[in-house]
DNA sequence: ACATGTGAACAGATTCACAGCT
DNA sequence: AGCTGTGAATCTGTTCACATGT
């Protein structure tokens, strides 16, 4: 599909790389702890340690952005927070609504992550008439009927969907006819959208079954372990091979042989 | 690099990229959804398709595992369904706690995509003592002082962390030592463990500042602008959102001595 | 005839290592 | 002296295109 228009996978405009844009939240977020406690200055070593990355890798994420450091001294952490939200646009106001007000949904509504951020949950939106007019998170729940209606007069084109399976991609085509160009999606659904509407996907049990790959890759090793990974082991005895370790992806070179 | 092939993998390759381990539980669903219909057998086109990847890259993703393919044929659903289980060993029965009851993690109990892949929640436990007791999901909560009893006496290897970000890296610290070795972490933190425990994390707000991000650059890119994206827009325009760092650039004003 | 499986080419991301500025 | 910023080298992942096997 999309013949004609230019292949536009998300990294093209300015050319900032798409891992590095989905590193610069981590970035921010250690910054503003910073911030926080008013450290006015950080050496990429010291912020990259709080963000849990490496060192050149931040610095190379950082030169796409401009040239925000100082040499010698290391990086402003005011300055770097405000370019930093200017480029992922978080200087402005996103309104957005979440649809499907079951567990998921009330939960983030209640996160505090997002209004901190610039978000703005502008409206719950649930298709069980019960649930109508109950508040969460201090916000009435509205109707489902009631989305297109929501999204034009808030201005909205963020939209989440915590909704079941079933129902997600019948959502998924109301918001985008109403005029939502990006798409959270907590469903465990592939959800098909026209050219130019941005999703992405949070999958729960996706991560859990990565994590059940290593932890069975594990099991094969030595002894030294715990009791309890030792007794897991008992049922996986299966492969024997190192593992990858590491927040949020580290990368030893190990190759088998 | 090693010898220079290894062709003939057998049955159990090694090093299976992380990027096709990833994908893994985006074809096991595929799958499973074929199952339930009965479709015996796909083509590799199809069942990309349905897990909205390409032909190409899950023909290679395949290739990591072993040849379970027809030539001139495709997959056989059932056939492949079990490879893949035994291969993130979902064929085993992986215990999880999940630490911090609160919205989010009363979301996590009940959602079914961990009972329907192997994982059992063997305990819920929440720092608040009014919440002991209390049944979530159907099971009752337990006090974190009996977190490692709960840990040892079920042989979890597997913790969910759905704490407010204060309270994460402790529990994190408890779950280790208790033997605990996969963590999915939901709080907002990097956090810290020793070599050979695996930590994956999934941070709600980040996934839409990322879609804020393009969100962002749609705005200014003009073409088939939507309604509520010319709207965003209008928003966007207080503060000149269009800068750039490059050739001759412009100077931003901010900079502290 | 047809779809898999896979080398080879390509593209993207990470790490290295050091030049260049403070 | 110290730290940023960045080309170059390396590593990882994706796509191409076709030989291979049923």
């Amino acid at each position: 599909m999309a013949t004609g228009r230019t292949h536009r996978p998300a990294t093209r405009s300015r050319g900032i790389p798409e891992a590095t844009v989905a590193r610069l939240p981590l970035y921010l977020r250690a910054l503003t702890a910073l911030s926080e406690r008013s450290v006015p200055t950080v050496s990429s070593e010291e912020l990259a340690a709080a963000a849990g990355v490496n060192s050149a890798k931040l610095r190379k994420d950082f030169s796409y952005l401009g040239s925000y450091g100082t040499r010698g001294v290391g990086y402003d952490v005011e300055y770097l927070v405000y370019q930093i939200s200017r480029e992922l646009g978080l200087t402005q106001d996103w309104p957005v609504v979440i649809v499907g007000i079951g567990n998921l949904g009330a939960a983030l509504a209640n996160y505090g992550g997002f209004a901190s951020r610039g978000f703005r949950v502008a409206a719950l939106i649930d298709a069980d008439p019960a649930m109508a007019g109950k508040p969460v998170a201090g916000i009435a729940v509205q109707h489902t009927d009631e989305l297109e209606h929501i999204i034009d007069d808030n201005g909205v084109s963020i939209g989440v969907i915590a909704t079941p399976a079933g129902a997600a991609q019948q959502v998924c085509d109301r918001l985008v006819a109403a005029g939502v160009t990006s798409i959270l999606n907590f469903a465990p659904t592939v959800l098909t959208v026209p050219d130019g509407v941005d999703v992405r996907k949070v999958d729960l049990s996706i991560e859990l079954q990565i994590l059940a790959f290593h932890e069975q890759r594990k099991a094969g090793d030595e002894g030294a372990v715990t009791a309890a990974a030792a007794r897991a082991a008992v049922d996986a005895s299966a492969s024997s091979d190192d593992d990858r370790k590491g927040p949020d992806g580290d990368v030893p070179a190990v190759m088998p042989a």
